[in-house]
DNA sequence: TAGATTGTTAATCGATTAACAATC
DNA sequence: TAGATTGTTAATCGATTAACAATC
């Protein structure tokens, strides 16, 4: 195990690792070489298994890998089992949205709360999950202190409400609005859904082909 | 100008420097350097340079660029003037919220028309686009010949409903499906918008910090 | 003109692939 | 055991950065 800075590239390959091992694992499949699971995801085995050697010796010569245990160590590595706790910020049709859909424990998180301005859907509640003030923000972050915010809101709101939740102890944003967020806080993550960038990339494949 | 494959690297920084530059377009900023810009992309002067050296010469020496011009020609290369058409298919929340929140037109597509099974939304429409049922697709893709299908319908139909378009002549998927969707014919591209691989990135990172 | 800044070539850096000894 | 396949080192390939002549 190499002991050193794992690359952007090696990180954002995990997760679909664990995506592939873990349809692997449901569907029963016991184990995997790097070299057949290279081919299922049109990757080199070399790449495979020089990415994992980041993080350790998960495999047997002459074997390959257990998928089920390889499946919990990338989760792992993920942070699946780290307890994550979040809180939808803007419960709009896109909030709303991943709130009825997204299977937020599958990943390992937990979803708190969220928060909304519209008086029409505060004290409504979607799949269990109570809809509250946006007003309540700060009292419900400093007393139940969840790590992730899942960004949901307008543009124009999305740097000062990020501000005041960094300012709480949030250290993840999931962040859907289309501008890029920063802080000059360390130990702050954001993930940056920009919907119209990859539609974009869409629109230049298919105007040259 | 040199003439030779666009790596995907240059091609997946294209959107990112479009919405810079429709930015500082619409705050009335009318040359800049790729020395300003890269300080305000936290990239380097030369790598915007050389990115753009692949589809021509836009600058001018001792002056930089025109933010007008430079966008528009981005703009271009995107296709965003291509006039494409597209079709979303699934109008349960997520195709909902896309339908009332997303600006297509401002990326240069059109919404042709929505889709649905469920028999509560077929008739109904979203800002002007008629939800209509699944079974019209054929009939309507035939006719009509949009250029993209929005995917968000439910994982399990996803790769079907793909070749079901594919063989209709729809030639890029924006694919909010959690699963890879793939095809023998060629000139035909997939977005895949994989929420839960960049939500498990997040957790990587709050996890190990 | 002098200063600024481009487009491009060359140098560096990092990521991917190939090769192979180790070993299950 | 023999065959398969790992983890790792070395080789290659590609992407980023630096440097600079050209020129507005």
């Amino acid at each position: 195990m190499k002991k050193q800075k794992i690359s952007d590239a090696v990180i954002h390959r995990l997760p679909r690792y664990y995506r592939y091992l873990d349809d692997l694992f449901n569907k029963g499949v016991v184990r995997i070489s790097s070299n057949s699971l290279g081919s299922k995801m049109d990757i080199t085995a070399s790449q495979i298994r020089q990415d994992l050697s980041c993080f350790g010796e998960f495999g047997q010569q002459g074997y390959g890998y257990n998928v089920a245990e390889l499946r919990s160590e990338i989760g792992h590595i993920l942070g699946i089992d780290s307890g994550h706790r979040l809180i939808v910020v803007g419960a709009g049709h896109l909030g709303h949205a991943l709130l009825q859909n997204f299977d937020f424990q599958k990943l390992g998180f937990q979803i708190d709360s969220a928060f909304e301005v519209s008086p029409a859907l505060i004290g409504t509640s979607i799949r269990n999950i109570t809809i509250r003030s946006m007003d309540e923000l700060e009292e419900y972050v400093t007393q139940y202190r969840p790590d992730v915010a899942v960004l949901t809101v307008p543009q124009h709101v999305a740097q000062s409400l990020a501000d005041r939740l960094i300012a709480l102890g949030i250290r993840g944003f999931w962040n859907f609005t289309n501008v890029e967020l920063s802080t000059q806080e360390p130990g702050v993550f954001f993930e940056n859904i920009h919907f119209a960038d990859t539609l974009l990339t869409l629109s230049y494949r298919i105007s040259r082909s």
